[in-house]
DNA sequence: TATAATTTTTAGATTTGTCTAAATTTTAAT
DNA sequence: ATTAAAATTTAGACAAATCTAAAAATTATA
């Protein structure tokens, strides 16, 4: 597999979770920022290589070969990402696009020695799950901060919209996976929500509630 | 700077030490593994980044941006293969590889980091110096076992050739770096020697000596 | 249902790095 | 000094991944 038909793989993968019935050649180009006739391309490379089912028209479906390398495509991306975060002083904005590189190193001995030496952990530091070396996740139930009840208290346990804008207005706001938050007010005219932090309490947009994902504690 | 072109400008820094007055075309193709016109493409190529200069059919010599380049790569090479055996468990023998790939990382802030979390390492694990942020190498004196003074006692400080078989055979004669050998004998029908370790005595062949650097203690 | 808009695919071109085969230049040997 | 051998470069081709422009298929709209 080349870089680039990984970087695809991956980008299936993650559009199967929005469009289980197939990912369309227009959402695949727009994720990997490239043109519908290339996304066609390497569709039609990737199912000659069995790695997913491609209809003219009707799009894209992985195969259990191709979803496999996916996932660990992905165990790779996560785990680097924990090691810059933990080892290399890295913060949590800064990780992805590095992780995107070393992803590709191909080398199952430095995966699994880079898992034992991480100590085997089970999520990446934007709260994602990591696969272990057969491909299963451990699941947390977790909702959106926007499906939170007023009144009980939860905690933030991971982020949809992992940008880095994003993580750092997170940041300013000392919001961090294992925070913990009350709910005080919902508020029906712009969906906004009001929620109490260790030290303070702020009002955070309905696109901010979308995309933080909190657990009851 | 392309994968490719970097692993030239490393090839094309390691063969001007065997031959400063410049790199030919032949010896570049056989240190990459390719053709002869495909040495000569990226060559022109290279010259034309004025990574190098280029006298044509008189062979390559880096210019000074280009040999700060090779530095660089040499030194990510080198602080990855500190990582591969010192926090993930490789051999020796084990790390070239990977860190052939690792070491096209491109992130100023991963290398810096780390540098600090290996502890500033001076050498690989072939006894190789690895160069500073700045691109300076901090050289030890070294000479070749098959430069060595009989009745002497020396201290293994590094390899020449840093091949698997190579450095197998090492493992297998409880060679390492840091272990102190004395010289017994020098056999001068096949240039072979006769060498004390610290629990025994074995003989060495000329190519072995050849390829194992020592340092007076 | 016919037509328009959108989506998807195909055709042809481009860049990078490689190859083989042929031409050129340099070096070595008569 | 010629000729032969070796090294190097050029010419033309190819696979990978991308692009633009045009054609084909699907979906939406009137
Ligand atoms: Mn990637
Ligand atoms: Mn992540
Ligand atoms: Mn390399
Ligand atoms: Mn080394």
């Amino acid at each position: 597999m080349t870089l680039a038909e990984e970087n695809y793989l991956k980008a299936i993968y993650h559009l199967e979770q929005q469009f289980p019935k197939g990912v369309s050649t227009n959402a695949l180009a727009e994720e990997m920022k490239t043109k519908a006739s290339s996304a066609t391309d390497m569709v039609k490379k990737l199912a000659e290589k069995n790695m997913l089912t491609h209809i003219p028209y009707q799009g894209a479906t992985l195969s259990d070969a191709g979803r496999d390398y996916a996932v660990n495509v992905i165990r790779r991306h996560r785990l680097w990402e924990v090691f810059l975060v933990e080892k290399l002083n890295f913060t949590w904005d800064e990780v992805h696009e590095v992780a995107e590189h070393l992803e590709h190193i191909q080398s199952d001995k430095l995966i699994d020695e880079l898992d034992a030496f991480l100590g085997h952990p089970t999520n990446d530091p934007h709260g994602d799950p990591i696969p272990d070396k057969a491909g299963n996740f451990k699941h947390i139930e977790k909702i959106v901060l926007a499906k939170a009840e007023v009144g009980a208290t939860y905690k933030c346990v991971g982020v949809d919209d992992s940008s880095s804008k994003f993580l750092k207005y997170l940041d300013s706001n000392k919001i961090a996976l294992g925070t913990v938050i009350t709910i005080n007010h919902k508020e029906p005219f712009d969906n906004s929500i009001k929620i109490s932090l260790e030290n303070s309490e702020i009002v955070v947009s309905q696109s901010v509630a979308k995309n933080l994902y909190i657990k009851k504690v």
